[in-house]
DNA sequence: ATTGTTGGCCAACGGCTGTTGACATCAGAG
DNA sequence: CTCTGATGTCAACAGCCGTTGGCCAACAAT
């Protein structure tokens, strides 16, 4: 069965490549001849491979969040479990950048955006209502998550020198009374 | 003094075009010659009059936030002003798009981010400072930030339904309580 | 030995882009 | 009337883009 050998690999640097491009330069500027270059190959295997740049873009666009059960936390350790999980998902691995591909593109891109939009109904929004039952996780949902993107935005896009200068640990600490106040209602 | 007319109609035409282009699709996806369509002249024009697509995205970059001055409403008050202003801001005139150009732009556009800082820099930083004083500024006006373009991000350019489905008076008074903690360090 | 499949390269097409320069029009100054 | 400068049009250039189709080498199966 895992015969393909070749096949495999180049699947894996195109995705790599991609991912990487997608991540620094958004969907417009990632161009098809760059990516192959990346992964060493010609730009007609992009083409064999992903069938085209959408659907390149597509597979680049998979992403999950890994929530923790919300469930087994206290209630009085909510906010700060959830931010040090979003820093940390973010900051952990620099060679994973599938969330800066989702949320860089989401921004001018709408098969990314609508994306963005499934990730929060499917992930996001059940967490929350594990936590907080469904009723207040409905209206929550949406403060919290843009209270979180906006540090993603601020941080990792945007770069704003205020939001950089801090160490992981006083950024949560700083985020976390805000956050523990909304999730209270 | 006053003896060119048509030359400033037309170039407020271009300006008013390429705003919206920029603001709807972001700098990549908005061509000269669309903007040019939109004013009803010749793509050439664009360049006699702004010299390149880069210099006609600058002047479209320019933004004032029209911050009040802080000193003036009460220490109590402080949160829910600045959320009003901002709602407001970004609602109140459906035809004036430039903080939607800024901000989408901003997110794959080195020179729009860098405007974004500059904007930070001379506006908000100073504004807070204003109200805070210096020291305390500096740290919060950082969070202050992350957390209003968290709302204007998850609203305005991802359009997740969470936070368009709440009116606009009913989301200021949801996020009013964190900003508070916020400001109150 | 022949056939078919797999993984890969190469060259090209058609389309769109920013940008340029030559030409047209026309009002006002000499 | 003539000249000049501003305002605008037209057509084209050169470059990059996504995408396509044909060709090639290696190798497994017949």
């Amino acid at each position: 069965m895992t015969e393909r050998r070749s096949s495999d690999r180049t699947r894996a640097a195109i995705l790599r490549a991609a991912r990487e491009r997608f991540a620094a330069h958004g969907y417009e500027r990632t161009t098809i001849r760059a990516v192959a270059a990346d992964a060493e190959i010609d730009p007609s295997m992009v083409m064999r491979y992903f069938g085209s740049k959408e659907q390149l873009f597509d597979a680049a666009l998979a992403v999950d969040l890994r929530l923790p059960d919300l469930r087994a936390v206290p209630a009085g350790e909510l906010p700060a479990t959830l931010l040090r999980h979003f820093v940390e998902r973010w900051e952990g691995d620099p060679a994973d950048d599938t969330l800066l591909v989702l949320l860089r593109s989401a921004v001018t891109n709408e098969q990314a955006a609508a994306r963005m939009r499934e990730v929060f109904a499917t992930q996001v929004a059940p967490a929350l209502a594990a936590a907080l039952g469904p009723e207040r996780a409905a209206r929550t949902a949406g403060l919290v998550s843009s209270q979180l993107l906006g540090l993603a935005l601020t941080r990792y896009l945007l770069r704003l020198p205020a939001v950089t200068a801090l160490a992981a640990d006083d950024l949560v600490a700083g985020l976390t009374p805000a956050l523990a106040v909304t999730l209270a209602g």
